[in-house]
DNA sequence: GTTGGCTTCTTTTTT
DNA sequence: AGAAGCCAAC
């Protein structure tokens, strides 16, 4: 089965396919097939006779690997399953487990999630006396991070001058000795943050030669996606893995570059071809996604950024609808013009609601979206956020497995050993802990040696404790994840005290636990998985931060609610980019700095080549934020876009929907100037005066009005789950279909 | 040691 | 608005 790459592929893109050895460098702007060459690429590989196991291909997301390996599947078929594929973070994280050793952790270590990290500096800023004020965990960690993303051991922190300099300007001189021992009590822990995961993955292949040819012999094809977003440590290491084969490619984007924060280097691609002069470049321009309006209006906004690479995206599709703008009186009014702007469009196009995605700055703004979807009985479903594994209840039943696994994970054992309770208090755990740092010791060490140095009645509980987490190992040892979590479950108490609580939260506590129990026997059952221990499923959630469980029972259609960082490699027919408001959008912290608001402008282009038809931008003039309403401002990129892609609409203000005092507030907009719009010769413009009708008696036949569609006549009323839709003949625009509940209807008697 | 009410802080964005 | 941390009373 040869495929006729040259038939499915334009020009650029076949070549870039083709060129399978030496260093490659693809410059794809965004919706140029970008996916569609690496899927190919790699069947090209495969169809040339390179062992699937050879390839290594690196992504950024478990969302974007598990999509690329199901397109490569779909082309050659089960082999596919044997290509390497996955995030950084996961790659890298399997390989450490089974070098674990050489670097002296054992083989279940713990993965730190970023709460795990900021408790854990918190503890330490705590236990070191320094002012909690001056070494705020979230501070601390982003500074450790930054540093091991360049790769500043702790060593190399506490010796450099300058590092020092900064720190003591700063007023922060303890951050080196705060970040020495994190590293040290992660360590005694057997456990690896995030960043530590690649850091250590550098000690390993710097440390151990053998180890790290053994790797280059195996992945002798390198391939990088979103190269843009690579960090030092990332860099490194995909140059030491193709040091020897140089069969490198990476793909990138610098215009969709939006990791700085997590010390993504753009460097790495601007100066790609110095570690590689033989290097081969392809550049992706044409796309294939969007509407003409939509990759024009994002080449209008992405060219107030300086720091680019030249580039011309250009689409030869339609030129399409023209982005429309919708203005808010407040958060929530904002989620109902969007929620009903999809159901309208849903209707009158009949679309899926699958079709459409919202996009936010910040998780915080999916409150208002949910809410105003649910009135109107739209399905949607979240990405991201806080998701499921970092409910409570779920931590703390994942805390009791991560410790059954690795007894020394002290995070762990700090949440859990009084949970339920059984009367082992604060005093006697910073006891413990205390004697564990003076005796060089673990946590587990004492825990499980607490006769020896505390009295039996304090001394028992814990021993008990510690015995009841040994017999849970011994479980582990001989049973599948999902009979082990199960008994843990019920034998630690929790599924007890979780059910006694009969609250509406207590409730859907206890039904999460269900549903992570369910989750792993999911994973239990899954034929394609050979390991169905305890250890291979926290493994496996570690670095899930996708709503994985989730998507195995989707529902049906529903809209998409992500942030913008999440909706990186995705497409919608139909994309609202909400909060797009100053200090929001961009954000308040990005504004101060150049490079910063460079930054939030790609996550803006990012946001807008999301849309492949059409494209809606809202904002509101106010917005509840930390309990109190704000007024605020429209963005500063909204006037950044060519005009001429932009269609301005003005919200209908309060007064719809069901606000009790709906019908005493005069409407808004009609105290505003009149938007400059391109108006068209016949279209209906509302008289200044107008003032919906209550239409709750609304009749089949009867004449109306609407502030934007003009007169018409209702030719049917249809009830769903509590909401009347109905179906009216408008004589300038046809046919639609609104939602009472929402519509601003006057009816003319 | 535990409970409950109080204060404070938070918010970017993700692996 | 909501969570997490802190202090005082039991």
């Amino acid at each position: 089965m040869a495929l006729d790459y040259q038939k499915l592929l334009n020009p650029s893109q076949a070549a870039a396919v083709m060129q399978i050895e030496g260093p490659c460098m693809i410059i794809a702007g965004a919706g140029s097939g970008k996916t569609r060459v690496l899927t190919y690429r790699i069947a090209n590989l495969l169809e040339q006779g390179v062992d699937p196991f050879n390839i290594l291909a690196l992504t950024f997301t478990n969302k974007a690997a598990k999509e690329m390996r199901a397109r490569i599947e779909k082309v050659v078929g089960p082999e596919a399953k044997n290509v390497w594929m996955g995030t950084f973070h996961s790659i890298f994280a399997r390989i450490l487990r089974s070098e674990a050793d050489k670097i002296g952790f054992p083989r279940h270590f713990t993965i730190y999630d970023t709460q795990d990290s900021k408790t854990l500096l918190g503890q330490i800023v705590k236990e070191m006396d320094l002012d909690d004020k001056l070494y705020k965990p979230n501070m601390v960690l982003g500074r450790i991070s930054a540093a091991k993303n360049k790769l500043i051991s702790v060593q190399q922190y506490l010796q450099d001058p300058v590092i020092r300099q900064d720190d003591e300007a700063a007023l922060r001189p303890k951050i080196g000795a705060i970040y020495q021992q994190y590293q040290q009590r992660c360590f005694k822990a057997g456990a690896m943050d995030f960043d530590d995961l690649l850091f250590n993955t550098n000690v390993l292949f710097k440390d151990h030669v053998d180890v790290l040819n053994k790797y280059q012999n195996i992945f002798r094809y390198v391939m990088v996606d979103e190269y843009q977003d690579t960090n030092y440590s990332q860099y490194l290491i995909t140059r030491k893995l193709s040091a020897k084969e140089r069969n490198i490619c990476v793909v990138g984007d610098d215009a969709q570059s939006i990791y700085a924060f997590r010390g993504a280097d753009i460097t790495n691609i601007l100066n790609f071809e110095k570690d590689y002069p033989e290097l081969q470049v392809f550049k992706l321009e044409q796309n294939y996604r969007s509407t003409k309006n939509i990759v024009r209006a994002a080449n209008s906004v992405i060219k107030n950024n300086k720091a680019q690479l030249r580039k011309d995206v250009f689409s030869d599709n339609e030129e399409g609808t023209l982005i429309e703008v919708l203005k808010a009186a407040s958060d929530n009014e904002e989620g109902k013009l969007v929620a009903n702007s999809i159901f309208e469009d849903k209707m009158n196009h009949h679309l899926s609601y699958e079709n459409f995605a919202i996009l936010y700055r910040t998780n915080a703004q999916s409150r208002a979206m949910e809410e105003a979807l649910r009135k109107l009985n739209i399905k949607y479903k979240i990405i991201g956020g806080l998701s499921f594994y970092q409910r409570k209840e779920i931590k703390d039943l994942v805390a009791y497995l991560r410790l059954t696994v690795n007894h020394n994970d002290e995070q762990a054992l700090r949440r859990v050993i009084n949970y339920p309770k059984r009367g082992i208090g604060d005093t006697t755990i910073s006891k413990l802990i205390n004697t564990a740092e003076e005796s060089n010791h673990t946590l587990w060490e004492v825990v499980s040696n607490a006769n020896s140095f505390l009295t039996a009645r304090i001394a028992n509980p814990i021993e008990n404790f510690a015995e009841q987490i040994k017999s849970y190992a011994v479980l582990a040892g001989k049973e599948d994840a999902f009979e082990t979590a199960k008994f843990i479950a019920k034998n630690s108490g929790m599924i007890e005290e979780l059910y006694s609580d009969k609250s509406i939260e207590g409730l859907s506590r206890y039904e999460n636990i269900q549903e992570l129990l369910n989750g792993i026997k999911a994973f239990v059952e899954d034929p394609e998985r050979e390991e169905k221990s305890l250890a291979a499923f926290l493994q496996d959630i570690a670095l899930v931060t996708d709503t994985d469980l989730k998507d195995a029972k989707d529902e049906g259609e529903s809209v998409t609610l992500m942030t913008i960082h999440s909706a990186k490699g995705l497409e919608f027919r139909n994309v609202y980019i909400v909060g797009m408001e100053e200090n929001l959008f961009p954000s308040q912290m990005m504004i101060t700095s150049r490079a910063d608001l460079e930054e939030e402008r790609r996550l803006f282009y990012v946001a807008i080549t999301r849309a492949e038809k059409k494209l809606t931008l809202s904002y509101a003039t106010s917005r509840y934020q930390w309990g109190n309403l704000r007024s605020c401002e429209k963005s500063r990129f909204l006037d950044e876009i060519d005009p001429q892609y932009v269609d301005f609409k003005f919200s209908a203000g309060p007064g719809s929907g069901d606000s009790p005092f709906g019908h005493v507030v005069e409407r808004r907009s009609n105290l505003l100037p009149t938007p400059p719009r391109k108006t068209v010769a016949t279209k209906y413009v509302a008289p200044a005066d107008f003032k919906p009708s209550d239409t709750s008696n609304l009749q089949t036949g009867q004449r109306v009005e609407h502030p934007k569609f003009g007169f018409g006549a209702v030719t049917k009323l249809e009830k769903q789950d509590g909401s009347v839709k109905a179906i009216i003949q408008f004589e300038e625009v046809g046919e639609k279909t609104l939602l009472l509940s929402f519509a601003k209807l006057r009816v003319v008697s």
